[in-house]
DNA sequence: ATCGCGAACGGACTTCGGTCCGGTTCATGG
DNA sequence: CCATGAACCGGACCGAAGTCCGTTCGCGAT
């Protein structure tokens, strides 16, 4: 039981960005707020990358220089969208900043998380279809240590990685959708959902046995 | 608490298939042994549809008529492989078939799908970068009912149409690969965490209150 | 102020998934 | 055996993602 921490192959390195050129700072911003306009005003799905480009005044090599795949870019623009929830996590009040009990945090996350789900379903969708390219992502691996490190407090006699994967496989974007729309799950189930799952991973008996 | 069975929208109505056409046929099985020939041979994603059609003797049009998109291709590929998978469900012998405790299906159902996913990552990984068409196709459907029956035997004082998003979604290509390359998780212990989620779920003590 | 260099730029180009539509083929009724 | 129309075929075509590479330009050094 309780495997130990795995840093299998290559552990986040501090990389020392060498200073940004001034035009590569103005164009990063320029195709930032193209993308968001756009984004807005007709749609995720509905926009280009050549669109975006070009609303940004830019050629398209550089969009793709700077962001590497559409993904990158949709995770890009949601990033800037939700940096204070990203702080609200580290700094914010109770329950889901700290000072609550760990359980209480897991299921205000939970809540934050599907809030934000419901606000930003289009951009989440774009940004974790590419494959699982999301989840080597920096925003996520945020979340996921996050998660882990409540998970860990709560329970330490537990797989506490495989345990986070579970927490934060039910917060995917992909299934978040299919239950909203496809099954018409309105939000507070999905919320009451969560909080139940929560409860139960987190005072199941330790090592219960076949049943 | 739980809430109604949602049936939202269209539920799966009987299609009369009207019959197949000899040629139709033909062209089908052609395009199904090209794609698995080239799968294996060059791998998944370096198969190209126009060279699956070339390698078939068949126009693109026809792929594309017969199977819709890339995703449902790789999905139908895998069915094929995996046929005796879905019916060792329903008609095999326990664990895995009916005879068993729920509790323990579900167990043996995880750690079938994880070998499952161990021996055909690439062809599911293709077929759930739908974004989310995956969870609408029929053989999806399947297993979701299948889960949710046995959820909800093990434990009818839960939500089980949630219970079950949570249970597959530990289970999904993505997720698994991720665990699996990326952070260097053996399968063992992917099982047994998988395991111990059952656990954990079935047997906590009902509607725990707060921690 | 000038120079030189490497990073940044941009748009033509390639590749590939997916659609369209005119021509062909299969199955059925006469 | 033939007419007929529905279903099917195939490859030209399209739009969008992502790459390449010759050109430009910011910036530290002289």
């Amino acid at each position: 039981m309780l495997p130990p921490v795995s840093t299998p192959i290559e552990l986040p390195v501090y990389q020392p960005h060498p200073p940004e050129r001034a035009d590569a700072a103005r164009n990063r911003r320029r195709i930032l707020a193209a993308a968001e306009r756009l984004f807005a005003e007709r749609g995720v799905a509905q926009t280009s990358m050549d669109a975006i480009a070009a609303e940004a005044g830019v050629g398209k090599g550089t969009l793709f220089r700077r962001f590497g795949d559409r993904a990158s870019l949709a995770l890009a623009v949601l990033d800037e969208k939700d940096r204070q929830f990203q702080d609200a996590l580290l700094h914010g009040p109770p329950p889901l900043g700290p000072g609550a009990p760990p359980c209480a945090r897991l299921r205000a996350f939970g809540e934050a998380m599907l809030d934000r789900l419901e606000e930003n379903l289009d951009l989440l969708l774009d940004a974790q279809t590419a494959a699982g390219n999301y989840l080597r992502s920096e925003p996520y691996s945020a979340l996921w240590l996050h998660v882990r490190l409540l998970v860990q407090q709560a329970r330490p006699d537990c797989d506490a990685d495989y345990t986070t994967d579970v927490l934060l496989g039910a917060l995917t974007a992909p299934v978040f959708a299919h239950q909203r729309k496809a099954r018409g799950m309105d939000l507070d189930r999905l919320k009451a959902g969560y909080a139940d799952l929560v409860d139960r991973l987190m005072t199941a008996p330790i090592r219960a046995g076949v049943s």
